[in-house]
DNA sequence: GACGACAAGTGGTATTGACCACCGGGGGAC
DNA sequence: GTCCCCCGGTGGTCAATACCACTTGTCGTC
């Protein structure tokens, strides 16, 4: 839509093109050659600098970077995680059904204890074999009509977009280490009190509504987070930059 | 140093006096007070508010916004990992030894087998009580004349930068589940086979030299990770684009 | 042939000026 | 008194320009 998202779209076709380490065009050359200003190619740059897809050297030029491993944890579905790890990805419904909150899911789902919620638990399979046990909580009436076959023939984040207008944009996840108790072995097919990690996850709207709240049981055997790691920036404040200024910010 | 980085900690130690939801001053009113170019503040407000510290509303204003999770993993020290969750960190050194680096650590610090590597394994305290238990792999040579009481009394990143001038600027980490082994248990003073996180993370400075590899065991009982979640940033781009264009990036 | 100074080109920072879409409140119409 | 419109101010985007610090390759000197 924008000149820059557009200019930061060419680029990235761009990159995708190039081999490790090769430079592509300077700033300079690029804001001619598209007929945008520096200012927008340096915008632009920054969002694929910061993204991973470029490294900037000073004096030499910009150069595309070694593919990034995964900088931060994103809203990405089950679905999708599987692929980008190259795993086929399916879904079994362990169980579908409608109750009341109560107390806990009603507090974290912001309903009254008695509003009827949805809970349907699947096992994510990859490759055809267990990868993790997910079980959704969400407002019954949000999502009116709902099937398991819905649920394992399409994306839930999909369906909640495409048919209930809902559309998550982010989210907070807790991630802990646990160990499988007797159903979560027998779903999976692993031994009794298996390593896994449990991911609590509760995702809100545009509208900063909270959607659901996903309880996820990941076979530890299978499944491994990795990042990359950044130094944080300091501050490089004045100690007693507060002690001088008393009135404003300056 | 830059006007940009002034900008950004004058508005930063702004937002720190002001209450969650209040309104900073407009970027042309900033512009005006601190004698820099409007582009330069939103340079500056771009930043805090890409970490967090501000949200904007077109039309009405910029905020300061609720404080913020953890968006990413950063590189921190135990000891600042522990402070920032308000929880005083302490250390004990249980091993301290130098020996060959054999075939996998070598492989991982990407130094010979034979190459003496230092082995420093502690117990990380929190509040006085465990929390993990910490072992850092580092070339000997690259750390001469460390002893535990060093590591008892100093940051380890801070020892690596002031007395042996590397400085770490990133890493990469995995992460997994898994339970106390009988030494892990008895180490950290938790029943056997308790879950935990394992960590190993492989650190590496400026010029892009590994410098050392951690792996870490950290009390599942006491420790979680708290993530945000954002929507992953979508391509936007025509799905023939390459197909059309073969010369270039037009 | 080896070394070093120089120049061209690069990313980094900053300024000024302009227009747009959007939000919110005040003032007018009713 | 209530409603609605409009308009000032806000963030979002973009252009053209300038100077700086740094890299790198070249050309000259020795």
């Amino acid at each position: 839509m924008t000149k820059q998202s557009e200019t930061r779209d060419l680029v990235l076709d761009l990159v995708e093109r190039l081999d490790v380490g090769e430079a592509i065009p300077s700033e300079r050359q690029l804001s001619a050659d598209l007929g945008v200003s520096r200012l927008t190619v340096r915008a632009a740059l920054d969002d694929l600098a910061r993204e991973g897809y470029l490294v900037r050297r000073r004096g030499a030029g910009t150069f595309v970077s070694e593919p990034k491993i995964a900088q931060e944890l994103t809203m990405t579905s089950f679905t999708d995680d599987m692929r980008s790890r190259g795993l086929r990805p399916a879904s079994e419904t362990l169980e579908l059904r409608v109750s009341p909150a109560g107390a806990r899911l009603g507090r974290l789902l912001r309903v009254s204890p008695s509003e009827p919620v949805l809970i349907a638990s699947r096992l994510r399979l990859a490759d055809g074999e267990s990868m993790a046990i997910e079980t959704v909580h969400i407002r019954a009436s949000r999502v009116p009509g709902l099937t398991a076959r819905d649920l394992e023939q399409h994306s839930f984040y999909e369906l909640l977009d495409e048919r209930y207008g809902i559309e998550i944009v982010g989210g907070e996840q807790t991630i802990e280490p646990t160990v499988t108790d007797e159903d979560e072995s027998e779903a999976l097919g692993v031994p009794l009190h298996s390593p896994a990690f449990r991911f609590e996850r509760l995702t809100h709207s545009q509208a900063g509504e909270i959607v659901e709240f996903v309880e996820s049981i990941y076979r530890g055997d299978r499944y491994r987070l990795v990042t990359a790691l950044n130094r944080p920036r300091e501050r490089q404040r004045a100690r007693n930059a507060r002690a001088i200024s008393h009135d404003g910010y300056h």
